[in-house]
RNA sequence: GGUAUUGUAACUCAACGGUAGAGUGCCCGACUGUCUCUCGGGUGGUUGCGAGUUCGAUCCUCGUCAAUACCGCCA
């Protein structure tokens, strides 16, 4: 037997018992006589005590102990005399009867406890040993639990849990796809889904009208910290159903989840348009922790000389309260050359000092007057004390610009409480995005996304700037500006879908090449429907208030998309090439 | 594809253009109540790689590779 607890569960009331454990070596301090041990499995870290003058041969062996050892040690449990009232198992330790080695280690590259001195790459390339480290084994055990907790309330409400393959068809919506070739059909590939899109209105043909699945989708673009190559959705779909119903499925899941994993009762999510969320924070995954919402201020600031605003097609600005007295003209200067960089791209920064004694300091002072800046102050709901920044230039533009400021004050400024969760739902979102590059419409959430039923007279008919503004029955759910999920009510009108293909630049032959088993489904029945779908490591990320869902997952890939401890991607044999009829063209590798 | 930052001992980081250093780790020794043990000694380097400038380069310049963050891209 390896043993009878584990290394977390030993207290006070098992003293006097004989116990086996198992586990790594943690840490040994050897004071000569005596030697602590610290054994650590994922529960916890229970004190082994070897004593010299009980047992010399033992000691003598727990003290050539290194870091990481796996030993089984057999003992009587015992109360400490000098406890440790940091640890759990702190009150007891065990008197070491017989001592296993069951398996040396090398040293560590990296120390495993709770803040590593190990960086991000060490840390990638060694994950097993990154993996024995509390906060990935919690992050694990989190996602772990977060999973059951899902299927558990979904299954209760009469969802059906059906896995859909991996091996599908590549299509040129959305994101890169990954490609598999097929040895059997030589010349042709597979793709691996960037979701499960296709299937699961299919399955709403199927009849199956509560579907979900926690899913593997692959979507081949540049990765960041918040971006795998591969990632987990929990996917559903619902037939017979209104957009409402389906918020409200998947708020109710929501606030379930949080309130079984963090014990917190989320209210009612609002509701914003797109329109809205744009106009008042810039942004379609507003972090609605924090005000300093946008004032408009176009109308405000023209026509009293200073040209750069006079010519501007949009003007708008936020307050930042109480750091008029904080922020000296220096950290001003520098929050400009951080709008300048290329990344965000601001031509400059104008603000208001709206000082304590009364008295106001702009960049533009020249040009308004003391009213004339009382009354931006009064717009923008400014008071002594406050900062007022404004930002002008092509509306768009200004504000994804305003939107970045605004998050960076909210980050100096210490507005983001971890602690609190925002929900909302972003609804309404425009049904088509024009591309300037290709000059065509893209579908900005796929091209299944019902218009909303009082555009779909306009869309049949209406011309080209009609078009950019029909607006979805498509939704986000956001939560403290994170991008959770979003999902739409599908169009299930064959010639509603034909008309939205025509509009996305598709041929009815291309169509029907590409979409073709759905377009035949939806000829025999399709139910309405509509759907939603969660990324389940950024709900993990979020929930822990954190930002890069890599410690959410057990083995990520790095920014390169490269998995740095399989060292994958590799090349293959020449024999595997053939098989498959692939032959590789010379990579060509710059100057060298 | 672009912008920026970083690359020095096993790890985390220092070092004005002038013989490369600390803490941690690791090894040896001492130590009977530690839990960041303590104390003494020791080990440890192709400064990512390649050019260039210079009497002399970890430092300056160019190139290159890699990691990270962001933009583009991605729902």
């Amino acid at each position: 037997m390896y043993r009878s607890h584990n290394c977390g569960e030993l207290r006070m009331d098992h003293v006097g018992q004989t116990v086996t454990l198992s586990g790594w070596v943690q840490k040994s301090r050897d004071l000569g006589g005596l030697t602590f041990v610290d054994l650590r499995d994922r529960y916890g870290i229970t004190q082994l005590v070897f004593n010299m003058d009980e047992n010399q041969v033992l000691t003598e062996k727990a003290r050539k102990l290194g870091r990481e050892f796996v030993v089984r040690a057999e003992g009587q449990v015992r109360e400490r005399s000098s406890k440790n009232a940091n640890r759990a198992t702190g009150n007891i330790e065990i008197d070491v009867k017989d001592l296993q080695i069951l398996n040396a280690s090398k040293t560590p590259p990296f120390t495993i406890e709770e803040d590593t001195d190990g960086g991000e790459d060490l840390r990638m390339k060694y994950r097993y040993l990154d993996l024995r480290r509390g906060p990935l084994q919690r992050n694990l055990m989190f996602r772990s639990k977060l999973a059951v907790e899902t299927r558990k309330y979904l299954s209760d409400v009469g969802f059906i849990e059906v896995e859909t393959p991996n091996l599908i068809k590549s299509t040129p919506e959305g994101a890169r796809d990954f490609v598999v070739p097929s040895r059997m059909n030589p010349g042709e590939f597979y793709a691996l889904p960037q979701s499960p899109q296709t299937f699961k209105q299919i399955l709403m043909v199927g009849g199956f009208d509560k579907y979900f699945q926690i899913v593997k989708c692959f979507r081949d673009e540049d990765l960041r910290a918040d971006r795998q190559p591969e990632f987990t959705q929990i996917d559903c779909e619902m037939s017979f159903v209104t957009r409402d119903q389906i918020l409200d499925t998947f708020e109710g899941l929501t606030k379930y989840l949080f309130k079984q994993m963090l014990d917190t009762e989320l209210p009612d999510f609002p509701k914003m348009s797109y329109d809205e969320a744009m106009e008042r924070y810039g942004s379609d995954k507003p972090d609605t922790r924090f005000g300093m919402e946008f004032t408009d201020m176009t109308e405000t600031v023209k026509g009293k000389g200073f040209g750069v605003f006079d010519s501007a097609e949009f003007i708008a600005g936020i307050c930042a309260e109480g750091i008029a007295e904080s922020y000296s003209n220096k950290d001003l200067k520098q929050l400009t050359e951080w709008l300048q960089r290329p990344q965000i791209g601001c031509k400059g920064l104008v603000y208001a000092k709206l000082n304590n004694d009364g008295t106001i300091k702009s960049t533009v002072g020249k040009f308004y007057s003391d009213d004339d800046l009382k009354l931006w102050a009064e717009k923008m709901g400014g008071k002594s004390g406050d900062i007022l920044l404004l930002l002008c230039g092509e509306k768009e533009k200004t504000q994804k610009q305003l939107n970045e400021l605004r998050l960076e004050m909210g980050r100096r400024l210490g507005l983001m409480d971890p602690k609190v969760f925002n929900p909302l739902w972003v609804v309404d979102f425009p049904l088509l995005e024009w591309d300037e590059e290709s000059e065509r419409f893209h579908a900005m959430h796929h091209p299944f996304t019902s218009p909303k039923t009082e555009d779909i007279d306009r869309m049949m008919t209406g011309d080209h700037e009609t078009m950019k503004a029909l607006r979805a029955d498509a939704y986000d759910l956001v939560i403290n500006g994170v991008e959770i999920g979003g999902g739409s009510v599908r169009i299930h009108d064959r010639d509603l879908q034909s008309k939205n293909f025509d509009l996305l630049g598709f041929t009815k032959e291309e169509a029907e090449a590409q979409f073709g088993f759905l377009l035949g489904a939806f000829e025999y029945g399709a139910p309405p429907h509509g759907g939603i779908a969660f990324g389940f490591d950024r709900l993990n990320a979020v929930m822990n208030g954190q930002n890069s869902i890599r410690d959410f997952i057990a083995f990520p890939k790095n920014t390169s998309g490269r998995d740095m401890m399989i060292d994958a991607p590799s090349p293959v044999d020449n024999e595997q090439l053939d098989e498959l009829y692939l032959s590789l063209q010379e990579i060509e590798k710059s100057g060298a």
